[in-house]
DNA sequence: ATTAAGACGTA
DNA sequence: CGTACGTCTTAATG
């Protein structure tokens, strides 16, 4: 390549087209793997794509797809591209063969809805041109010969898949005897036929392209259409509107909203393991080997040429260095400090640069034109920065009075959206992980890091650390939006929709706190600690003499030894003390040891809570926990620190903790807003059940409902009974509750548990036929999704273990519901932080329990406040039925809970 | 000092 | 033999 080489260069492939051309170029019936599979496509295709690799070397790469034969070209004109004969069958499914390599290859898709893959790649390679990159498009559609211009070359597949012409502007004038930009003017008049539009009879390239030389255009063309002699003119006179229609139509759409930018989709290379499985899988042998030796050829230089010059910046110096390389183009930015509990403090923040230089200061040591210079480009949201977790450093700016915008990407956010079941998101890890880079500063010197910091002679190690991990945060951003991108912009969607800006409103909700009653704590606290002691005083003497009643080992061997009591269930240390079996054994036995024991048990868990939660008040008399945003597989929060989400409500003793739980100073009162019977109601809209539709349009009590119709009676005739024996199997179904465990939990027989849910699909088919097709549909694809497009992978549906296996389907039947009903009222927050900001109301929200949302209100807005809160929660996804939210207000949270 | 298991609070 | 979490305690490790 005669190119710089720091030239960043993208390859832009018609994923589509290439795989229909690679289809027709080799022999079907010579490319099938043992289990009937055809893959000529799919190895054409790898094929054309491995030769691109080698001989275009791109920085860049994405795929664009086709998502279905509609777009609104068809909508213009019915039939375009008509004609067109079926796909045929041993095509069929081998497009999603090669999404396949390009997942393990590590290649992006992007693809975007009622539009082709040419418009998607117009836009990119428009958008790279301004980003100064060199540009390669690959498409079987000559459609795409409009966008060559110097810097963007298109190369298209003849004879086979080993050829390819290169057609850069000079070529196309050559064999067109038009400029690129005028390609689409000679293809309207010419016609089309793979699009099936036809063009003026007798009109080939060479009379069109006189045509439009001659009067400059096809504006021209038609403006002098009068003027043109033979049967030629006659002809175009005659099929003036064809004409038209197909300059309309042949026009690439060169602005879309795509979830990615050009600069998103820089390629580290590929996963080795997956290539692997999936090339055995393919019985791709030949293809491998090349692959191989092409990308190992590579590699190392993907790997090295990674110079990171780092500077320690003095006063005076920090806001230069910003100016001149901290405007455009993203940076990476990493900070140490102290955070938590709804604050933080910055000890030192570094900037990293995509391929120039990195910087490291002290913010608590800058003059005032350094200060201002740092506190204009944090809060500049047209200076982009990519950070790894956010929340903590934005709560830190807040205490140091910085304001924070311009995050364009949370590596920490984007790693869970990619893989939410990891145990953690460090970026050490993800670091390994991605970019295949150990994190550490005195890593062993093998060409992987070359470091040159500029240290003063001074020990800048630290420093250094914080510096490279900025500049991994940066590269590590590249490759998350490029995996990301994979599912055609859901993924991408969800992180700047609704997980990057969520961040900023749990960072507002952390830092308010809720206001605690400490004084009412205390006696709390006092009052379950006497409760504890005579309990456990009372135990003892029931007993005969002292033992630890928290340790279950000691239980064990008092209960089922020395009182000779019956066994309970097995657990792995013996048999279980927990509250259920001790219940059920105080039933059997009534003896009263048993009794002091769960009074005991559930004293000291109280006073626990208790303790934890006067621990946690921060000086300001608040609680400040803090939520997790990248820990459940659901797309749930978490509360950590303390946890606000399981404060007790099921019972009067447990609710007495609520209302430690105040209105602060300045406040009128505490109010609570949740979604009735989301998970249900989610069930109802996925599963299209039109039986359990109508219970909830009907508006009566969902369970009363349900249950009158399970039990075939009025319903005003449900009895307790049987309200709630169908509630607990409402609750139960969206976690595949088994007839086992419905006995269980009813203390009925399991005879009568299986009717009882035979019964109840019997009513509500349609519900075990969702639950159904989503296990199977989750063992297919590998992952469940969420409403948004939120997944969940799932390895264990295939495992030859039948307990892990069964573990596996009922996650994946949970998690689309639980997870829809976490997007749901992550979408709800958005909405009504944006409502609340925009009506300029004081009132705040401050907590976040899965399908409840706690404010604090403003004297004077409760009526405002509660009609903004029902309308942005009641409207935050469409579902077929009514997302019901209830609202209580009082003085303190269990005052406030309904 | 750290880790695992058991128990139990919430949705 | 019901999903998703976090925290506390004990008891066993280092």
């Amino acid at each position: 390549m005669s190119d710089d080489a720091t030239t960043p260069r993208l390859l832009l492939l018609d994923g589509h087209s290439l795989a229909y051309r690679a289809y027709f170029a080799l022999p079907v019936e010579n490319f099938s793997t043992a289990t009937g599979q055809h893959t000529n496509a799919v190895f054409g295709f790898t094929s054309m794509l491995i030769n691109m690799l080698r001989d275009e070397k791109p920085t860049h790469i994405v795929v664009s797809f086709d998502l279905s034969r509609k777009s609104f070209r068809t909508e213009k004109y019915a039939d375009y591209k008509a004609g067109r004969s079926e796909t045929p069958a041993p095509f069929q499914g081998q497009v999603s063969l090669i999404q396949e390599v390009l997942e393990a290859l590590r290649i992006p898709v992007v693809t975007k809805e009622n539009y082709e893959a040419d418009d998607v790649i117009a836009t990119l390679a428009t958008q790279a041109r301004a980003a100064g990159m060199e540009v390669i498009i690959s498409s079987g559609d000559r459609d795409a010969f409009q966008l060559a211009e110097e810097h963007v070359t298109i190369l298209y597949p003849v004879r086979g898949v080993s050829e390819v012409w290169r057609m850069t502007p000079e070529a196309i004038e050559a064999k067109y005897f038009v400029p690129p930009s005028r390609y689409r003017d000679k293809a309207a008049l010419v016609g089309e036929s793979s699009d099936n539009l036809t063009g003026v009879p007798g009109v080939g390239d060479k009379t069109a392209a006189k045509w439009i030389n001659e009067y400059g255009g096809l504006d021209g063309v038609i403006a002098n259409v009068d003027k043109i002699k033979g049967k030629a003119g006659e002809s175009l006179r005659a099929h003036l509107a064809e004409v038209m229609r197909n300059y309309e139509l042949n026009a690439l759409i060169r602005d879309l909203e795509l979830p990615l930018r050009p600069e998103d989709v820089r390629w580290h290379g590929w996963d080795r393991e997956a290539v692997h499985q999936l090339f055995d899988a393919l019985e791709f042998r030949v293809l491998r080997e090349r692959l191989y030796s092409y990308l190992e050829a590579v590699e190392p230089e993907a790997e090295s040429g990674f110079d990171l010059a780092g500077q320690v910046l003095r006063a005076g110096e920090v806001a230069g260095w910003l100016t001149e390389h901290a405007a455009a183009a993203p940076v990476g930015l990493a900070v140490t400090g102290s955070f938590g509990r709804g604050t933080g403090q910055v000890t030192g923040i570094a900037v990293a640069t995509g391929s120039g230089p990195a910087a490291w200061f002290d913010p608590a040591a800058l003059d005032e034109t350094d200060e201002r210079a740092v506190a204009a480009w944090l809060a500049d949201p047209a200076r982009p920065k990519v950070i790894h977790d956010a929340k903590p450093a934005l709560l830190a700016f807040r205490a140091h009075g910085w304001a924070f915008d311009g995050v364009t990407t949370d590596t920490a956010l984007a790693a869970y959206l990619a893989k939410p079941d990891q145990r953690g998101y460090d970026l050490t890890d993800l670091a390994l992980r991605y970019l295949k880079r150990e994190l550490k500063v005195d890593a062993p010197d093998d060409g992987q890091l070359a470091l040159s910091f500029d240290g003063d002679g001074q020990d800048t190690a630290a420093e250094e650390g914080v510096m490279l991990r900025a500049r991994a945060t940066l590269d590590l951003a590249d490759v998350l939006t490029a995996e990301l991108s994979r599912d055609g912009g859901a993924s991408q969607r969800l992180l700047a929709e609704v997980e990057l800006p969520l961040a900023v409103v749990l960072a507002e909700m952390e830092s308010k706190g809720i206001a605690a009653d400490t004084g009412y704590l205390s006696e709390l606290e006092a009052t379950f600690a006497a409760e504890v002691k005579a309990a456990q005083q009372a135990a003892h003497e029931v007993h005969g003499r002292e033992f630890n009643l928290g340790s279950p080992k000691q239980l064990q061997e008092i209960l089922f030894v020395e009182r000779n009591l019956p066994k309970t269930r097995k657990i792995k240390s013996g048999y279980t003390t927990d509250a259920d079996s001790l219940q059920d054994l105080f039933a059997k036995t009534e003896d009263p040891l048993l009794a002091h024991l769960l009074r005991y048990r559930d004293m000291a868990k109280l006073k626990s809570t208790v303790d934890g939660l006067l621990k946690s008040v921060s000086d300001d008399g608040r609680i400040h926990t803090t939520f997790n945003q990248t820990v459940a597989a659901t797309g749930r929060l978490s509360s950590t620190d303390p946890n606000l989400q399981n404060i007790p409500i099921r019972t009067e003793e447990g609710r007495r903790i609520r209302r430690a739980f105040v209105v602060g100073g300045e406040f009128e009162q505490l109010m609570t807003a949740d979604y009735s019977q989301i998970e249900m109601r989610i069930m109802a809209h996925l599963s299209k059940d039109e039986a359990l539709i109508a219970a909830f349009n009907s508006g009566a009590d969902f369970h009363a409902a349900t249950a009158s119709s399970v039990f075939h009676v009025e319903l005003d005739q449900v009895t307790a009974d049987q309200r709630r024996k169908i509630k607990a199997m409402n609750y139960g179904l969206a976690y595949g509750l088994s007839s086992f465990g419905l006995s269980n939990q009813l203390t009925i027989s399991n005879d009568e548990a299986k009717a009882l849910m035979e019964e109840y699909f019997q009513r509500f088919g349609g519900v075990r036929d969702y639950l159904k097709a989503v296990v199977l549909q989750a063992g297919k694809d590998g992952y469940t999704a969420t409403i948004l497009g939120r997944r969940r992978y799932l390895p264990d549906l295939s495992s030859d273990n039948r307990q892990r296996r069964e573990m596996a389907e009922r996650m994946a039947l949970n998690a689309p519901i639980q997870g829809s009903a976490a997007d749901i009222i992550k979408v709800a927050m958005l909405k009504v932080d944006a409502a609340l900001r925009s009506s300029g109301l004081s009132s705040r929200m401050l907590l976040q329990v899965h399908d409840e949302l706690v404010f604090e209100v403003a004297p004077g807005e409760r009526d405002a406040l509660e009609e903004l809160v029902r309308r942005e929660m009641g409207g935050a996804y469409p579902l077929s039925v009514p997302l019901e939210v209830s609202v209580g207000t009082g003085r303190d949270w269990n005052g406030a809970d309904h």
